[in-house]
DNA sequence: ATAAATTTAGACACGCTTGTCTAATTCGTC
DNA sequence: GACGAATTAGACAAGCGTGTCTAAATTTAT
């Protein structure tokens, strides 16, 4: 209501400040404690600002979960598909390609602070808000696998891949991306990048041992050996 | 304290029947709300007893959650174990036994109720608890990725897989199993025996693929072409 | 410097939950 | 049927968390 109706100035300085730190303490406590056991005199204690400002920016409790989790969503899917816009799509060296795109994809989405924030959110409150699992599967994961197969199919076609089911070799690549990480994704712990750059060459060798044309170069006519 | 001191019988036969049930609501109750969010009478009335009776058996709520975790966890690593030991270290058909064992591990472990209760629940609490968190990683995962690197690295040595790290691919091939369900394992669906031996028949297809030896038999003298 | 908007600390009512206690009731056994 | 153990319903105090309110202090823009 009294946000600002209108932007002779988009907010104060001081007053979006506050507002960001409040959703990032909330989301810290909200994913520590979960919904119930967070409670809203931490967060404000937290984000350094007293109890009333977090009622007077984002009503109450429930509100301030759902900003919280529109705000990490927003960002989170921007990062998602800028990165996946660096998938390589004409291939020079594709294992080397490939792996600096794994670890890209790991880095900035999956290893993320946001990443995994989004993740356990959805976890812990999504069996009591079907709703927001359902909005987070479709734009987040299933984009994402739909994404990715579209870019595989086409490696596929070039004749850099041979590939039955694009849909499944995308979930598999993003399963054996986080083979090496899931236990350490799930305590507070963030991967060294020597750790992420290891699991994403593991992860495109067998991949592309999978998944690499077995006779050479059965590519589409215009590729010439 | 009033347990039953001396077994002239090891308890009245509705007093355990009392316990299991009230552990079970517990479980259910724990993973829906997270620990905060679960209130004792809930769990009472969902376990059909009074509130009174829970505290009767289990002190308080701490105590309570402790007791639900030990007692899934051990119901979970014995069907872990068991199923670990019908891997096919022989095989005849390599593709079709290591597709059973799959699905049997999925069955079995990884989608089963105590499974996806165990996890959620470490998940929630495990940052509360290092303790907890750490007792399960040690027990679960780690220890299962040993056993199965070690059933590999024997594949491996008989010639019918040709692994560079065993503990690699023993993660990778966990991984490849749920690449296809761990969507609906985050929700409250339960995965059709369809849909998880499809997921099955993936995974080893691609594994096999990868792990498969290029040139044919290169095995250790005592397996003649 | 002044006026408007925002933030703050504190107090407050209200509801909910935990954990205990008691007295009545049911259950299993002899 | 009678006994003891377990269970039950209900009341209860104590603590905590939410959300509101007020009056003072602080910030921001004119």
């Amino acid at each position: 209501m009294k946000e600002n109706p209108f932007p002779h100035f988009p907010a104060a300085r001081g007053h979006s400040a506050k507002r960001t730190s409040i959703l990032e303490a909330a989301a810290r406590v909200f994913c520590r404690e979960g919904f119930t056991g967070a409670n809203i005199d931490l967060i404000a204690a937290e984000a350094g600002v007293s109890r009333q400002t977090v009622y007077n920016h984002h009503g109450d409790k429930e509100n301030l979960l759902l900003a919280v989790i529109k705000d990490i969503t927003d960002r989170s899917n921007a990062g998602l598909f800028a990165t996946l816009a660096t998938f390589p799509d004409q291939p020079k060296d594709l294992e080397a390609e490939l792996i600096a795109f794994a670890v890209r994809l790991n880095q900035n989405c999956i290893c993320s602070k946001d990443g995994k924030f989004l993740r356990k959110l959805i976890e812990s409150e999504g069996e009591r808000n079907p709703e927001l699992f359902a909005g987070w599967r479709d734009e987040g994961p299933l984009k994402t696998w739909s994404a990715l197969a579209a870019r595989f199919a086409r490696l596929a076609y070039s004749g850099h891949l041979e590939i039955d089911d694009p849909d499944v070799a995308a979930r598999q690549f993003l399963a054996l991306i986080n083979a090496d990480l899931q236990l350490q994704a799930m305590f507070g712990e963030i991967a060294t990048d020597e750790q992420i750059r290891s699991a994403a060459t593991n992860a495109v060798r067998t991949f592309l041992r999978a998944y690499r044309p077995r006779v050479e170069k059965p590519a589409p006519a215009h590729v010439s050996a």
